[in-house]
DNA sequence: CGTTTCATTTACGTCAACGTAAGCTTATCT
DNA sequence: AGATAAGCTTACGTTGACGTAAATGAAACG
C-alpha cells in the first residue's frame, strides 16, 4: 500500500537510503557520524531509522561543516541542542557554552563581512583594468 | 646595528621565524604551503624570505583556512588577487570566477547569520527552563 | 675555534573524515 | 525457489594538512 504522506513527505522515521538522496550523502557518512556520536538512529532489527531528531541534527552538521568546524567541535556544539530537565548548574554552564560558541560565530561574520569587501575592491580592481584595456583598444 | 623600523616594524622581507612569530603558524606550514605554490618566498643563498605579497597572501590563507576551504580552493582564490597586464579575455574570465566566488561567500553569510539566529532562539529556550526551574525552586 | 642558533632538505608518521571492497542477512520481486 | 536489492559489519585504503625526526650547512657568539 503506498502512502504518499507517510511515506515520502514528513515521515517519522526514513531509512538510510531515504536519507542519503534527501540530504546528498553516502551511507558510510550517515554510519560514520553514528559511530561518532552525532546520530543515534533507531533499529528495525539490524536496519537503521533516522528520526526527525536526526535529520534535524544532520543539517546542523552539514552547517557546521560547512563553517569549516571538525566533527568533535560539532559534537559539542550539538549537545547544546540536547537540554533535557536539567540541574540548575548545568542549564548555565551549558549556557555559558553557547555564549562562546555564538561569540564565536559572531567573529566569523565580522571576518566573512572583511573577506566580502576585499573581494569586492579587489574585483573593482579588475574592472578598471578592463576598462583600461578597453580605452588603449579603441585608440590603437 | 640596529634598525627598529627596517627590522620590526614592516621590513621588506621576513624570515621564516619571524613570519611564524606573526602568524602563528609553524614553518613547517610555511614550507608546505610554499610547495604547494600558495606562497613564493624568495631566497638569500638557500634561507626564504617572505615579502609583502607573501604576508598579504598567508593573511588570506589562515582567513580561508577558518571558512573551511581547502588549500586547492585557496590557491585558486589567490590567483584572482593576482593580475598582472593579461589579456582581455582572461581579465573577463577572472571577474566571472570572482564573480562566483562572491556568491558563494554572500550565500555563505546567510547560513552563517541563520546559525547565529538558531544558537540565539536555542539559548533563549534554555533561559526559559532556567526561570522556570527557579519558580519552582522558590515554590518549594 | 668550538658551539649554539637558525635554517634547509628528505622522508616517514599521524589524524580526521570518509571511500571502498568482501562477505553476510533480510526483504522483495517474478 | 531463485534472484535481485537494500542494508549490515568488518576492515583495510586514501587524501589533505601538516607533525616530527635525522642529517646537514651557514652564521653568530664567547
Amino acid at each position: 500500500m503506498y502512502d504518499a504522506i507517510g511515506d515520502l513527505m514528513d515521515p517519522e522515521t526514513m531509512t538510510i537510503r531515504q536519507m542519503c538522496d534527501a540530504f546528498d550523502v553516502t551511507p558510510r557518512t550517515l554510519r560514520f557520524y553514528e559511530s561518532k556520536e552525532l546520530l543515534f538512529p533507531i533499529r528495525d532489527g539490524q536496519k537503521r531509522l533516522f528520526t526527525r531528531r536526526d535529520r534535524a541534527r544532520l543539517k546542523l552538521i552539514l552547517r557546521g561543516k560547512r563553517f569549516g568546524f571538525s566533527l568533535e567541535e560539532i559534537r559539542q556544539l550539538l549537545e547544546l541542542y540536547h537540554v533535557g530537565d536539567q540541574q540548575e548548574t548545568q542549564l548555565k554552564r551549558t549556557l555559558e557554552v553557547a555564549q562562546l560558541r555564538l561569540e564565536d560565530l559572531e567573529q566569523r561574520r565580522e571576518e566573512l563581512d572583511a573577506a566580502i569587501a576585499d573581494m569586492r575592491a579587489q574585483m573593482g580592481l579588475v574592472r578598471e583594468m578592463l576598462s583600461d584595456v578597453a580605452a588603449r583598444d579603441a585608440s590603437s
